[in-house]
DNA sequence: ATCGTAGCCTGGTAGC
DNA sequence: TGCTACCAGGCTACGA
């Protein structure tokens, strides 16, 4: 479940243990996460051998390795995790695609269930994914116009914070946290929110994103973890998600959980209401 | 243009 | 014990 600060805690972890090395070879282990590359495994390999990471950027929950003026994009899905090893530690049996490094050591793209993946953009190292939006972090972000925007749909307003090309970043979490701490009910059409409470729920999104990146990220178990293997502190800290049947920290009532596009949707019925 | 859903994936777990 | 059904959910494709 990594949401923009689970990628961010990664992509720091890139950066430290990737930035400015250079890439020896590249084993690909399961054509899954490569599938967008359609010249195949070897020719991924042969286009990544010999070339050097000069940066690691990322954009909502996609992140890029930056090689020269090419940027090769990585995506996390559900379960996709970097970890850095010694060549001769054994292989986790998710290990998906193995980079050598000039330094000796290994990059592994671990993901069990491969919704994630990687996708070569030539030329793309500025920004290799325009079809998606700013995060709330980025600077091209424009909170009036994103506030207008999502004022503007007809759907539920949980729904216009999943759309990755209005704002990016936020996943089924950290939507039903922002959508707490603003006291905004997840169906609410947002076109009846209103512009102080359309605000009010990008800066709480803003907010517990900024909370869960100072804490290490969200984990609930193994699945998420940063490339050192750890896990995040931040799920003691929710106040929504994965509480149904407790207290409401604001008001006492009991956390409700109701289907809501093919997953959970997390609330407080007595201080998120329709408005 | 906007909106909503199916399908992709694996492994843990609940139920029989 | 061994089987099936379901759940987790980010994203794309597609139909209405």
């Amino acid at each position: 479940m990594p949401e923009l600060p689970e990628v961010e805690v990664v992509r720091r972890g890139l950066e430290s243990h990737l930035g400015g090395r250079r890439i020896l070879d590249v084993r690909v282990k399961h054509p899954r996460p490569i599938r967008s590359f359609a010249p195949g495994a070897a020719a991924f390999s042969e286009m990544l051998r010999g070339r050097r990471v000069d940066a690691l950027r990322r954009r909502g929950k996609y992140l890029w390795w930056v090689l020269d003026s090419d940027a090769l994009v990585a995506h996390l899905g559900m379960s996709g995790q970097f970890r850095f090893h010694d060549p001769r530690e054994p292989e986790h049996r998710h290990t998906r695609v193995v980079f050598e490094l000039d330094d000796g050591r290994e990059a592994r793209f671990l993901d069990q269930r491969m919704f994630g993946g990687f996708e070569f953009v030539p030329g793309g190292a500025q920004l290799p994914v325009a079809h998606i939006a700013p995060d709330p972090f980025d600077d091209d972000f424009d909170e009036r116009e994103v506030a207008a925007r999502l004022l503007s749909r007809h759907t539920a307003v949980k729904r216009a914070l999943l759309d990755q090309r209005l704002v990016s970043g936020i996943g089924n979490i950290y939507a039903d946290e922002a959508l707490w701490r603003a006291q905004v009910y997840y169906g609410q059409p947002g076109t009846g929110l209103g512009v102080r409470k359309a605000l009010a729920l990008l800066r709480s999104a803003r907010e517990v994103m900024s909370e869960a990146l100072e804490a290490g990220g969200t984990s609930f178990d193994s699945l998420y973890v940063n490339v050192n293997g750890e896990s995040g502190y931040f799920a003691r800290d929710l106040s929504a998600y994965g509480r149904e049947g407790l207290p409401c920290y604001r008001c006492g009532a009991a956390i409700r959980r109701e289907p809501f596009m093919n997953r959970s949707s997390f609330y407080c019925p007595r201080c998120q209401r329709r408005r």
